[in-house]
DNA sequence: TCTGGGGTCCTAGGACCC
DNA sequence: TCTGGGGTCCTAGGACCC
């Protein structure tokens, strides 16, 4: 018989403000907020800015003060950063069971069925990232995704407002070693609007019809639930009740579309300028394509002004164009988002915002049996351009070599390097710290007393 | 005036996640 | 003046087919 699951998962607390903080110490004990592309607004705050009310997304224009009246920062988000931490951190906590999910940025399921100590396990898999990489965790257990979601939850809770749970709970929590009576007590000081799955729109729907807790939430009838919301919350409610629904995904799943979207920096009024903004993401995007080894079947370009600004003659639109066949040659692609911004662009907006999203992905070579005729001629020579184009950024970084097509002509793109200069779609990011962990000109610098 | 029933595929939109 | 980016899944409804 099969053993009953058991997960955990592992979070970073405040991930981005604490990677700031692991290189720059000063950091620490002030309230913090990382900001997002083009210094918008706030995806990340430290425990002190919350406590200051800063809100997650609260646009930075509406809490700059309180870099004057209590002393915060902000700084913009240093993705490179953050994902070179990233690893780091899931490879030590790849060691905490036998199996892996990592599930976002900061976080990730950790199969600990049938391993014993579970908690005395977790909580050495917290110290050691805390002591080795300087970031702080927390650790939930549970016997499904949703009950270790809200097992952290807790433990993080626990931690932030000693007093609120019981101490030991702080860091790592483990329902699976607690008594019934104990885990509906923690279900019913848990808000519903806390639990995985459940979004603002539903949170709401629930209160008002008296769900106010994750226990309300978990004793309500699946076949109910499934009727009045949807067949994802009655799984969410299934899991609450302790029966694990949502399966462990070891190897991620090849991703079934690519997007590269930005909102500019100031905004572009000039066809010009998208043209270099698109070449930039069709780029980025056909090499993020590369990496997973699929080809796609069709590309969305879509370009819109912004939806904050009554002022502007809104303008939003897309088109999508197949590829035929699919295609993974960063020449192709780029040409086709541009065949596709020439149709779309209309002058005379002031476009915010825009992006190549490419579809219908299909995995590994392309389909013999499909008659897709003669293969274009030169793609051997495309597979190989392709290859020195990813090993020289691979080596060089992602800028190194880029497509000349910026300019009018309207040609199809060819290869080259262009000098870098600042244009009115490139983000701003005006507060960046350091990649001192991935780039050598900016490593960190210690100087003896 | 009467006007079936069921299946599949595709797309747009909504909700959610971090 | 200034409001992120990148994903997944589900559902409803239309087109189309027999």
């Amino acid at each position: 018989m099969a053993l009953p699951s058991t997960f955990a998962l592992v979070d970073g607390n405040n991930f981005y403000a604490s990677c700031e903080r692991v290189f720059e110490p000063r950091l620490r004990g002030r309230p913090l907020v990382v900001l997002s592309n083009n210094d918008g607004c706030a995806i990340a705050r430290s425990d002190e800015a919350k406590a200051l009310g800063v809100a997650m997304g609260a646009p930075w224009f509406r809490i700059r003060h309180l870099e004057q009246q209590a002393g915060l920062v902000a700084l913009s988000a240093n993705f490179a950063l953050y994902g070179d931490m990233s690893q780091r951190l899931m490879e030590v906590a790849a060691e905490l069971g036998h199996g892996q999910e990592i599930y976002s940025i900061d976080e990730c399921f950790i199969d600990l069925t049938g391993l014993p100590e579970a908690s005395a396990r977790a909580r050495q898999t917290r110290e050691r990232i805390q002591r080795w990489l300087g970031l702080p965790t927390c650790i939930g257990i549970g016997p499904t995704k949703t009950l270790a979601k809200l097992a952290n939850h807790i433990a993080k809770s626990a931690e932030r407002k000693p007093g609120s749970y019981p101490a030991r709970l702080a860091q790592v929590c483990n329902l699976l070693e607690l008594t019934a009576r104990q885990r509906d007590w923690l279900l019913q000081r848990t808000p519903v609007a806390e639990v995985w799955g459940v979004g603002p729109r539903s949170a709401a729907q629930l209160q008002a019809h008296g769900v106010q807790t994750a226990l309300d939430l978990q004793r309500l009838e699946p076949a109910l639930v499934r009727q009045r919301w949807s067949v994802v919350l009655e799984r969410t409610v299934r899991e609450l009740g302790g029966l694990a629904c949502i399966g462990f995904e070891q190897a991620p799943a090849p991703k079934q579309q690519i997007a590269v979207t930005r909102s500019f920096g100031q905004p572009v009024t000039e066809l010009d300028d998208l043209r270099q903004a698109l070449t930039h993401f069709g780029s980025r995007a056909a090499a993020k394509l590369r990496q997973q080894g699929s080809r796609a079947g069709a590309l969305l370009v879509f370009i819109r002004t912004s939806p904050f600004r009554p002022q502007d003659a809104p303008y939003a639109r897309s088109l999508v164009l197949p590829l035929n066949p699919p295609s993974d040659d960063t020449l192709r692609l780029v040409g086709t988002a541009l065949q596709a911004l020439q149709a779309l662009y209309r002058p005379g907006y002031r476009y915010a915002k825009a992006g190549v999203l490419l579809l219908d992905l299909q995995s590994g070579q392309p389909q013999a049996e499909l008659d897709w005729g003669a293969p274009p001629a030169g793609s051997g020579r495309s597979q190989r351009l392709m290859q020195a184009l990813d090993a020289v950024n691979d080596r060089f970084g992602a800028q190194a070599l880029w497509l000349g097509s910026a300019g009018g002509g309207g040609g199809a793109p060819t290869a080259g390097c262009t000098e870098p200069a600042v244009r009115p779609w490139q983000m701003r990011q005006q507060r960046r710290s350091p990649r001192y962990t991935t780039r050598w000109d900016e490593l960190l610098q210690v100087h003896a007393g």
